[in-house]
DNA sequence: AAAGTTTTTCAAAGCGCTTTGATAAATCCA
DNA sequence: TGGATTTATCAAAGCGCTTTGAAAAACTTT
């Protein structure tokens, strides 16, 4: 059933069933119920494009996610980044759209996207430290917000994030404090922003202490087990093996973890680990009681707060940018213990 | 700009501009070169929703996935089966919506999404055993392709599936082969209709080599790291502890194996665990060594095939369903060995 | 009761595209 | 060369909705 026929049948203009489903004034109470019931009655949804089409909003919103076709992986993390964020998008009424885009063709994805008008705002996601996205969609006029920064971008945007920078910073200071001076790290894909500043907030914290960095015990790459795992054992293999690992993910903690097992060290007494933790549904750090040490922020309330975001800038345009940026917990897990001597 | 202005610039009617575009053949080769050169020059891509309006295609399918909102969690697995299915959907022009329904609302939210309009097509994801969307699906006359399947569904349907029963039924039969017979199933949530098939096939081995199934070793849950943790733990803690697991997720394999570490246990020795392995892009089973015997099916092969079934459902509606089963291959790792004595 | 207000309803235009049915231009054949 | 075909182009209607500007109906005033 559409509007016209929904008209018809209750003997009245469109423009009036329409106003009274879309709640203006300018319609008698009586005349609003008696079209609601009879919208209830008859199952009519009106029609989005139709809509859309009409009023120039598209009701949707597009997350756009960076796709290398080498490793073909879309981030563990955008499935509770959604999650969050789909509630705000559900209540406001508008749908979610996916585009998976290709390393390398973005300017040309992105302008498709704003000429064939099916969103109206979009998040992006995985921004690299130079993220030549973001003056795109300032030139697009297309409403965005980034999970993350960019580094070397200097016009403003909206942005939520968390603050790597800040968490591995004490994170390390952590480990300091225990007395390790051989701290490896294993970072994600180091030209990803967010390895950047991981790897900023740790090389801070150890020049602080006056430690001078070792660039073996440094390793960036795709946040896979596997990561963890090969590259940690690298290192327990060098003459002086690190006496503590910061990792940047669950995931790769649980590969480096696989490492000190095979080499039959004893994690927080041997070794320390401590792991950012995005405290995803299906990849808990343990129950009640953590099983590595971590800084922890969730994904989910990042997806929650970004959707929000991105809401108000559809609904204010010319509102100036917004950013907030989450600082994540300290957990205390077993996967830490002073450095042995 | 839009087809009237950049058919004004031309001199042409939007007629012939849009028939040039879209390859239609009344157009003269000369000025279908003229219109396509105008248009990429004025970077002009039409509008979708008009688009769709008028041809009474969206150009867009869904993705419907489950969200319960008790434990808020989307499926590490959809990650990656999108990673293959929008390879197909993409290059076949459409685009992709992305709907969490909360446990409950189906049948609401389905109704709505026809009604709406912007979808030509759908993927159901999660199937349960007793799965009231299929019908619905159905009757409401929107093409659709199930990832998975539902067993208590009669009338015929799309799928795409992975031999769930065979893969887990041969995992039994090898451990039963290397002497094991007490062999615990960590499954997922068993109302789920592959952990159902899953079981059945673990049983059915059993059963084939008469060995009575114990209560005390089977078990559903989430598929998170610490369901498999927590159910290990009290499971060999049990007076006659199990000498063999399986498991439905690496995830839950993790767990495991942290289980047996935290009881001293030598995985592979003491203990064998056979997991089943997704394949997923950040979380694979090792490097060239597997860390885990496993029956293993790429979710992103089931993403990429279920992707080109719906489009084709789309093209030719009249079709009868198409059914496809991906087999799990068997990969030995060095998580089993004989059973002790 | 006539004139002025306010409230309620409507017809019609428009969003940007496709598609039908008509027309004009080009080509063919006798 | 003129009529029959074929080819190339166009004007206008329609997809299902919103929104503007006008009209009708219902109240208020005097």
């Amino acid at each position: 059933m559409n509007l016209k026929e929904l008209a018809e049948h209750l003997n009245l203009s469109q423009t009036t069933v329409s106003r009274a489903l879309n709640g203006y004034p300018e319609v008698k109470e009586a005349t609003r119920l008696r079209v609601e019931a009879a919208a209830r009655a008859n199952n009519y949804t009106p029609n989005v494009r139709a809509k859309s089409l009409a009023t120039g909003r598209a009701m949707s919103v597009g997350h756009v996610i960076p796709l290398s076709k080498k490793h073909e992986m879309v981030n563990p993390v955008f499935g509770d980044f959604i999650t969050g964020a789909s509630e705000s998008f559900l209540a406001a009424g508008y749908d979610l759209m996916l585009s998976l885009v290709e390393d390398g063709k973005e300017e040309e994805h992105y302008r498709t996207i704003k000429a064939r008008g099916n969103v109206d705002g979009i998040i992006v996601h995985g921004p690299k430290m130079h993220d030549s996205r973001i003056e795109l969609l300032h030139e697009l006029e297309l409403p965005f917000v980034v999970h993350g920064r960019a580094t070397d971008v200097t016009t403003p945007y909206s942005w939520i994030d968390m603050n790597n920078f800040r968490a591995f910073c004490r994170a390390t200071e952590f480990l300091i404090t225990l007395g390790h001076k051989r701290i490896a790290l294993i970072n994600g894909l180091e030209f990803m922003d967010f390895a950047h500043r991981r790897k900023l907030g740790y090389l801070t914290a150890l020049e602080a202490a006056s430690i001078k960095p070792n660039h073996d015990y440094i390793v960036g790459g795709e946040m896979t087990e596997e990561h963890g795992y090969s590259n940690a054992m690298k290192m327990l293999d060098l003459p002086e093996p690190p006496t503590a690992f910061l990792t940047s993910s669950l995931v790769v903690a649980l590969g480096v973890r696989r490492a000190l097992q095979d080499r039959n060290l004893v994690m927080g007494r041997d070794v320390s680990i401590i792991t950012h933790d995005d405290d995803l549904g299906y990849l808990r750090n343990g129950g009640d009681v953590p099983i590595f040490t971590a800084t922890r922020s969730s994904v989910r309330e990042a997806g929650r707060q970004g959707a929000d975001m991105l809401l108000d800038m559809i609904a204010n345009p010319s509102d100036t940018p917004k950013q907030h940026l989450l600082e994540a917990e300290m957990i205390l897990g077993g996967s830490t213990g002073p450095a042995p001597i």
